[in-house]
DNA sequence: AAATCAAATAATGTCAACATTTTTACGAAT
DNA sequence: ATTCGTAAAAATGTTGACATTATTTGATTT
């Protein structure tokens, strides 16, 4: 309690703050992908013990960022490029869906922090004379659109599963990371329906926005190799 | 190992055969919605020890079939109309999309299977001058098709989350058992999309199956409430 | 009788030790 | 040199005890 380095997070229980930690460095490729998450190892490198440690892997378990075999321990995910694909192929069946709902549920308010949302990303480029969105914002935006499905199951299909998976990847490969000018003309398009409270317009939209992303990515990784 | 009831799977480890045992209590309403699960005590009742269970229960949290509070426990997923609804809609957006990639990815052996399948339950409606399909049938005709789309992330939304939430949900609810004469009418015109290799077919024949699903879902709420 | 507070009780969170299985290391045999 | 088998080492699976936090109980006050 008397530390210098204040646990801004001291509430929350070992647990939950190692699936924090874990998931961070998984994203980030501190841990590299199919490597072994070794429960005594970690355990004396973060000194903690091997309970918590190992509810907090299988709550990543849950998450599809580690996979683990009985007797043989876990294993980071390995994002090769058929996993890729579908990954994008399964946002797309959901976030367009999301799209829809966000179109008839979303408040006015969250409405408007969409159009914030798009405001900082285009002054962003402006001020900067770069062609990319931040990776955070256009995360933000896209989280927005989620919740404002106010569907509970495709909110944590989406946030808790699949934009880790896709967070890993863009953090790990930079060829991923682009988020163009176009990006920016199909957000304002996303916003644009559902404003006008269309969720087909709204679905189609969002769709076409995810399948441009999937298919660009296709494409940069069947160069890479 | 000399015990009468032959342990058939004593090869897994306890605590996946804790997840598996609490899995089906929850879904059969042994445990009621809502109600706690007390860790002191299934570990009595079960006779085992904490730790297995508390990760089993980490599992069930992943599987969106209980809630966890930090130092408040776990407790057993409420499903009202709106969280109903919500699943339904999620399924309609997964299961579509898994129909579309099927009907590009299913090998023959594997549409012989689904013609089987929905042989199965056609003669078993006509042996027993009934309009309903069992609900075992229904689930593999399901699984099959899911299989089928060769997308593991789809796949494991779709079976490991969505499916044990809609089991919980007919199981416990008489009047959302039956799938009747339409439902079998609409297999085959499943199965004939994904035989003609048509996926956008597949997508909207399957999207139509779910959707009718839910409105009759929805319409039998309404008049129970 | 209702509300409030404190002690007692019970529950969840965490740890360290033990049990079992897997992996590694090493030596013998072909 | 390679393969095989055995022993040692290390890892995962499981258990019971301790620490901390919630909840309950009961006495006290208004």
């Amino acid at each position: 309690m008397s530390q210098a380095t204040a646990n801004h997070s001291s509430s929350n229980t070992l647990s939950s703050e190692l699936t924090s930690t874990l998931r961070d460095a998984i994203i980030t490729g501190e841990f590299a992908q199919g490597s072994k998450l070794s429960e005594t190892k970690l355990a004396k490198e973060l000194d903690v013990s091997r309970g918590p440690l190992r509810e907090a892997i299988r709550r990543l378990e849950g998450m599809n960022l580690i996979q683990h075999k009985p007797q043989q321990g876990a294993r980071v995910v390995i994002l090769n490029m058929d996993l890729i694909l579908q990954i994008y192929e399964t946002r797309e069946a959901l976030e367009s869906k999301a799209c829809a709902l966000a179109a008839v549920n979303m408040t006015s308010q969250e409405i408007d922090q969409l159009h914030r949302q798009i405001d900082t990303q285009s002054k962003y480029m402006r001020e900067n004379s770069v062609s990319v969105i931040p990776a955070e914002s256009d995360y933000a935006f896209h989280e927005t659109v989620i919740r404002g499905s106010k569907n509970k199951i495709i909110e944590r299909a989406l946030l808790r599963e699949l934009y880790n998976l896709i967070k890993m990847f863009r953090y790990q490969n930079e060829f991923a990371r682009t988020s163009t000018t176009n990006s920016l003309i199909e957000h304002r398009q996303i916003v644009y329906a559902i404003e006008q409270r269309d969720p087909e317009l709204a679905e189609v939209t969002m769709r076409r926005h995810c399948v441009r992303a999937r298919e660009r990515i296709k494409r940069r990784m069947q160069l890479q190799k």
